[in-house]
DNA sequence: GCTTTAAGCTATTCCCATTAGCCATTTGGA
DNA sequence: TCCAAATGGCTAATGGGAATAGCTTAAAGC
């Protein structure tokens, strides 16, 4: 019986392709197994059951998520920063739905949890491109959650349009793309204005 | 042996407490059946399985959350009906954190689906509070759209928040509100005025 | 080459979903 | 009131997946 030469990575991998193809519901350890060509008991050596497994699925997904925004936001700013944003994260949802479905409604248990860590590395490319609204840094932290948040709806909402597809999605999606980026700029506008609204395009 | 009474409805809705008790994952027929003094394969008389059982939990809670927002949007307009919609979404969450649950990644397998006639129902105060925006018809879908989004981000900020209290969730939330508001009156103000930003209130 | 470690295996247990088929209770019409 | 159908609950049994125990052999280091 020649040995898989199987680790915890290669387990993980196989468990988000499986998610990915056939749905994060339909994950088991039989079937991860029966795509490594290896009897169910051996996946105990490298992965803790298979809660351990949708986790480690869970933090490859959110650190593939970082990377894919880290890259389509490198280089821009503002409205184009945001736009690679959105648009990284919806194909990756698209393309990954066993893994995006693997991180919803999961938390880091601590913050020595590897999730902890990965969350923060997925989050720097968001705060970056807010850096370039140049808000005032009382309202940053704001911003990123309603940013998270968004990124999240873009992603819920690319998986359960089906009903009503009267109006096109992609319109739907420059549509609040661009809300977003003219709210931040009257925010960043507000700053240091006293608090009526305002929406002139701040100096860069 | 005395009868229990059941019927369908009770099935659900002794499936979504425990849900919201034990978490949706926790969500087992010989639960359900405990907690109703029953055993267990008595529940198919009234349920078509476990997973007939999850999508009539979801359906549930589509209705009832469209129920929450619908009263508390009522007699309201605007930021305060903007305000009410989001709190009673994250109230709901908050209170039933296993319906919500099982509510997330469900779409209606047709128009014929109960869940499609649950989630048209629910998403008809979303369109009544942007009704007091005036909105160009044409960018309704987009702001529907926005705000389902927006307030399944809420939801979502709210069940992973715990990690990073550095700042208060509360005032987060009322921010994003003000945002919204915010853009929306300016995109208000954009009807018939071409494409420049613009911010200033509009008429009522 | 020999020892140790670790990866894979078989066998087993337990739990849960689901189905089949039985019995008792309700209900409604004669 | 009584009988018959329909209905709701039960026990028993099947099947599948997760997980554990313990064995065996391949790889790695001396």
């Amino acid at each position: 019986m020649p040995r898989a030469g199987l680790d915890a990575g290669a387990v993980t991998e196989a468990g988000a392709a499986l998610a990915d193809e056939a749905g994060f519901a339909q994950l088991s350890m039989s079937l991860v197994a029966e795509r490594l060509g290896v009897r169910t008991p051996s996946l105990y050596k490298h992965v803790d059951g298979l809660g351990d497994l949708a986790r480690r699925i869970c933090v490859l997904a959110v650190t593939e998520m970082g990377a894919a925004v880290r890259d389509a936001t490198q280089g821009r700013a503002r409205r184009d920063a945001l736009e690679g944003a959105a648009q990284a994260l919806r194909g990756y949802v698209k393309d990954h739905p066993g893994r995006y479905a693997a991180t919803v409604g999961v938390r880091p248990t601590g913050p020595d949890d590897p999730l902890a860590a990965a969350l923060e590395r997925a989050l720097t490319p968001l705060s970056a491109v807010l850096l370039g609204y140049r808000l005032d840094p009382a309202e940053e932290t704001h911003a990123v959650r309603m940013l998270r948040s968004m990124l999240h709806g873009f992603a819920a909402l690319e998986i359960s349009d089906g009903f009503q597809m009267s109006t096109n999605v992609n319109s739907s999606f420059t549509w609040m793309i661009d809300f977003i980026d003219q709210g931040l700029r009257a925010a960043a506008a507000d700053v240091g204005h006293g608090r009526e609204v305002s929406s002139q395009i701040p100096p860069l």
